[in-house]
DNA sequence: CGGGCTTGGTTCAAGTTTGAAGCAAACCTA
DNA sequence: TAGGTTTGCTTCAAACTTGAACCAAGCCCG
């Protein structure tokens, strides 16, 4: 079959959003860096721990939830977990398992420095969008999402996907 | 001043972005790393070169145009030096520019390996959007662009800014 | 039970990215 | 035209990511 290329619509979209989602990610990395010497994703792992009921968080789950394999989250909780941020315990009723624990001092970490973030975000994305744009934005990647790793795409081995949840709280 | 936290609609726009753009850059960097053995970033390296009138750019602009730092590009650009795709000019007008020339194995590998990019781009994200999405798209991330690196903006000091283009065709 | 398969998680080496520092050529400007 | 500053690019060390290999614990079925 011969190629489906890019229309010049499709071509310029594409274009816009790798050109934005590197400067947004740049954008983000640096002022997390600055206000909480720690990367975007190392926030989002104590920002994902931090809404659940007990602040604890199976490794595998903590890595399906946050879209990243298990090998990098294992050295960014390593990291954390150096700094204090983080604890890890071992899971009773399953002896394989391990789990992060967001530490108080993890949690006064993400306080203190989540309005700076959160400003960051809504100065570089928010604030240049209307209201229907916020829910053109969702719909448009929620879609992708389930598209990458839903049941019915062309897309099932990626090798973060998983297929059953281990409880263990 | 009292921080202005994000609306649900927003928390639920911006989570949805994150997770899309990880799961959609592992897939096309996967996707080229095996077709082309190379990532996402060094494939639009070959791209770009590839547009210009006589394949060849200065490193500053090249870098410029993908949004990335200058070291980066320069690790980046020796890989693929080193492997035959790309090769590296002195510039006569200023001795201290060095130009990235796409050679005839590098626009070979781009051919051989654009259709199978081009197919995972349009499966994992165009093939899911109506035509206003991709519409809408654009202009959002078009304005996040402008918004990062404009004169106006409150995101001046981005390292990778410029503030002016060489020639030295 | 006891062998094989799967799952949860880590480890390892190789590759990549980062930010700061370095270096040389070009650009002032007095 | 000399001295200082800027610009273009690279180098360096430290941090991070990747994918494959590994290990131990659970699971499955006989």
């Amino acid at each position: 079959m011969t190629t489906r290329w890019l229309s010049p619509d499709e071509q310029r979209a594409w274009r816009a959003y790798i050109a934005a989602s590197l400067l947004l990610e740049d954008t983000i990395d640096r002022q997390l860096q600055q206000e909480a010497g720690m990367p975007h994703l190392y926030y989002s792992i104590l920002a994902n721990l931090s809404e659940t009921p007990e602040r604890r968080l199976r490794m595998t789950e903590l890595a399906e939830g946050l879209k990243i394999t298990r090998p990098r989250l294992t050295y960014a909780v390593a990291r954390l977990e150096k700094d204090g941020l983080v604890r890890r315990e071992s899971c009773e009723s399953d002896k394989r398992g391990s789990i992060a624990v967001l530490t108080g001092e993890g949690m006064a970490v993400l306080e203190r420095t989540a309005p700076g973030h959160v400003e960051t975000v809504r100065t570089a994305l928010f604030d240049r969008l209307t209201p229907e744009q916020v829910g053109q934005l969702e719909e448009i990647f929620t879609s992708v999402t389930a598209g990458l790793q839903g049941e019915d795409g062309p897309f099932e081995g990626l090798p973060w996907r998983r297929r059953s949840a281990p409880p263990c709280s």
